[in-house]
DNA sequence: CATGGGATTGACT
DNA sequence: GTCAATCCCATGC
């Protein structure tokens, strides 16, 4: 693995504490990059998450080791990621919904035809195609894998959290599993007003 | 084997 | 605000 890539264990957890610490964290893949600024958790407990129906072909990925990319096609377009969570035993993982652009900004505004640099990352399926991320990378590791989410710079304030309900989804819409950092320009879209930030752990 | 429904986005009224 | 694009797969006949 690369030294710099956050360990499995890391994702040993449950989804929801990872969902939240993955804010801040940096997402890697063939020389782009940015910060994590929104995520949500999925859990097999609930019928939002796709491994709810337990384990078929397409859910395989969920039930792999912590750490695993799981990447699958969206309204037949989009391919949209995923950290896998928790153990072998649990399907469960956290969908990294936006970045704040870093590295790379060339090829992102190569592959989105675009410019503005909040708009390049800013949903689930914007930064797996400005990124390149396909579904080939399904199953993929994020230790020692082409996509590699690494820490939280030391140098860097942790992200105050803000927390909502889950964006496109028609079930278990009330759990509010959404994580956004507060004040990010980056994000799929805005929270409603009046949400408090807690801060990050 | 046929069908319906998305963890979305961008274009358009 | 509305809506089509597009395809995998879970479900049901």
């Amino acid at each position: 693995m690369r030294a710099d890539a956050l360990p499995a264990a890391f994702y040993d957890r449950p989804v929801l504490d990872v969902a939240r610490d993955l804010l801040g964290c940096r997402l890697e893949h063939e020389g782009t990059g940015g910060i994590i600024v929104e995520t949500e958790a999925y859990h097999q407990s609930e019928p939002a998450c796709h491994a709810y129906v337990g384990l078929t072909a397409r859910t395989s990925t969920l039930f792999a080791s912590p750490g695993t990319a799981y990447v699958y096609r969206s309204y037949g377009i989009h391919a949209l990621l995923n950290a896998v969570c928790e153990g072998e035993d649990v399907g469960a993982a956290v969908l990294i919904r936006a970045l704040e652009p870093e590295r790379g900004l060339d090829a992102m505004r190569a592959r989105r035809g675009l410019h503005r640099v909040e708009d390049l990352c800013s949903g689930p399926g914007k930064l797996t195609q400005a990124m390149g991320i396909g579904l080939d990378r399904n199953a993929t590791s994020l230790e020692g894998g082409p996509i590699r989410i690494g820490p939280r710079r030391a140098d860097r304030e942790p992200p105050r959290i803000v927390a909502g309900a889950r964006i496109g989804i028609t079930r278990a819409v009330e759990l509010p599993w959404r994580f956004c950092a507060l004040g990010s320009r980056c994000v799929s879209r805005p929270w409603p007003a009046g949400l408090r930030a807690s801060l990050a752990a």
